[in-house]
DNA sequence: CTGAAAGCGCTAACAA
DNA sequence: TTGTTAGCGCTTTCAG
């Protein structure tokens, strides 16, 4: 007992009793008297016994431990995914190993390859933006470990998932700009392998065909949503003659959308008076900025808990029972003053 | 092999070897002849063999686990420092799991009783603001696991702990304020049982007097550090009579300085011309908001990695031979428009 | 270079 | 209600 790391059988031979009793009464088991119970449970508060996890788990097969994998927890989406996550994963008993992918598909490999020797008992996982294939998740499935995708995913057939509503998030933004008067509405496109920005991209074109309004090539801008991709978006549209010019822009990410508002406001324009702006997914600095920016909520704490209670159905009924099935969040939009209709009396 | 789920008995079984050729042919031993690696390899690819760390773990009494609690991982400066974690600790072969104590003190307990039933190797903690007493931890010490503070601690004689020089970061930007021809400056402090937040105002006391400025009780106000906290702390100072009123204000938050930034605005003053502003830990809003925030870097990414590094020297030496050692970090002041001396050709 | 055997700490039949 | 026994998958002496 070098280091006071007291075990099941050192409570047992102190006590006098087999190490099967005195697990038991450890575990609160019904088959055990209370006069037992007490006095192993108060000498394993003496000897601050801690049970290994590691060795019930390997006896049991049954590791309580869950894997999450994203791309990065910086920013508040994936922060507070993780936490919805926590919440209710340690409510049902299970701890969360988290694993960051930094957008790199090689290293989201070698992390399912982490979580799958770490014995976890299912995967949740938003994929990278350098993920084109699932090829790596057939192991995986292979070993029968569940698995569900958040926010991020490719489609196919059979996947679990719990998903914004993106496409009716992007047709709300798009129909509040075009309400508060705008008729020609640029876009800041995503990586369109990736269902979230695919699917922003078309809620945008479909509420243009709702308003009759013409879809403009000249007005949709992809690239990889960092901040100085919106400025270097922003720099290119105001680049286009007056007639072009858009006087709304719908950007599929907030921090793109800060960079076109710094470069609309070092050329001079003013926001919302010379264009109206609309972000995605409500990042903390959206209500920092001036003017205040119009975004999307992404239900991120919730879609991190419906993501836990999906494995834990599927857990249930079993891998291969299970029917696969997709949970979609409704989003909800949150307008503030930069697509506030510039009013009569300004000028 | 329901799952397909290959152990090193099913390998050793169907090459006709024995568990332990295969347990050293995969762990590539010194000891074994390159054709039976070869096989053995060959074989545990095909049937997509996956080692069992829980097993192995138990065996060899190393878990190759590292804990970290965290009060939370929301905003920039715990992301960044939990992500200089991982990639150190990964370069040195440890799994990481993170534990958020939602700046309560009893999920912090929790969380470490969460981390020994793991049988982490080391615990690397910040602590919750709640937290006033670190008893909690003596079970750690006890068990002999290494225990590494970072950022957030209690001071006491023999930690081990990887922390920024507050003190000396709120010296440098109290100067800054009075270089730029502060005279009166106001400081949001936070709760001062945090060495941080004690830190952060000994450094700007101790500027003040450097340059001969009284410290006016007044203008020091003490708070949680959240936004509506900065709000609230503005209004206070808004209240005080023309003379008594700061012209400059360092923040010990940035989220509190925000909140502080909007009231000034919503009450029609302007900054830097009517007060200049800064704060502390260099959110990524200091850049967004307008002006721009004056803030300090706290060396995050750095910060993790240090942290790491003293864990695996103490690991190496041993926890009762190691003379414990603290780690301090050089802050960097990073000057932006909120406190720009107001240039004499301005209104 | 390979094999036999023991055991990490725990749980769960089965037996008493 | 308690004890006996076996074994989860792996590593590691010790022997050959």
């Amino acid at each position: 007992m070098q280091h006071n790391r007291a075990s099941i059988a050192d409570l047992a031979k102190a006590l006098q009793l087999s190490t099967s009793t005195v697990s038991r009464a450890l575990n609160n088991h019904t088959t055990i008297s209370e006069a037992t119970r007490q006095r192993v449970q108060q000498l394993a508060r003496e000897l601050n016994y801690h049970p290994n996890h590691l060795a019930a788990s390997l006896r049991t097969g049954r590791s309580k431990l869950l894997g999450v994998l994203v791309p990065h927890i910086e920013g508040t989406f994936f922060a507070s995914v993780v936490h919805g996550i926590e919440t209710v994963a340690s409510q049902a008993g299970f701890r969360v190993m988290i694993c960051q992918s930094n957008e790199d598909v090689a290293q989201e490999k070698s992390n399912i390859d982490t979580l799958i020797n770490a014995q976890v008992e299912g995967i949740l996982v938003s994929l990278s933006r350098t993920t084109h294939d699932t090829r790596h998740f057939e192991k995986v499935r292979q070993r029968g470990i569940p698995l569900v995708f958040f926010d991020r995913l490719l489609e196919a057939p059979d996947v679990n998932a719990v998903v914004l509503d993106d496409y009716q998030g992007a047709y709300q933004v798009t129909t509040h700009l075009i309400e508060q008067g705008c008729r020609r509405i640029a876009h800041f496109a995503g990586p369109q392998h990736l269902n979230i920005y695919r699917n922003r991209l078309l809620g945008y074109q479909a509420a243009l065909r709702t308003y009759g309004l013409p879809e403009d090539p000249t007005l949709l801008i992809g690239s990889d949503m960092k901040l100085p991709d919106g400025s270097a978006g922003m720099e290119q549209l105001l680049a286009l003659s007056p007639a072009q010019r858009p006087d709304g822009l719908f950007s599929a990410s907030d921090f793109a959308l800060v960079g076109a508002l710094q470069t609309l406001k070092a050329r001079g324009l003013r926001v919302p008076a010379d264009m109206l702006l609309a972000g995605f997914s409500n990042e903390i600095f959206t209500s920092f900025t001036e003017p205040r920016l119009t975004s999307v909520d992404q239900r991120c704490e919730q879609m991190g808990q419906e993501t836990v209670r999906l494995f834990l159905e599927i857990l249930a009924v079993g891998t291969a029972a299970f029917q696969p099935r997709r949970v979609v969040l409704a989003p909800r939009l949150l307008p503030r003053e930069s697509s506030e209709r510039p009013g009569p009396g300004q000028v």
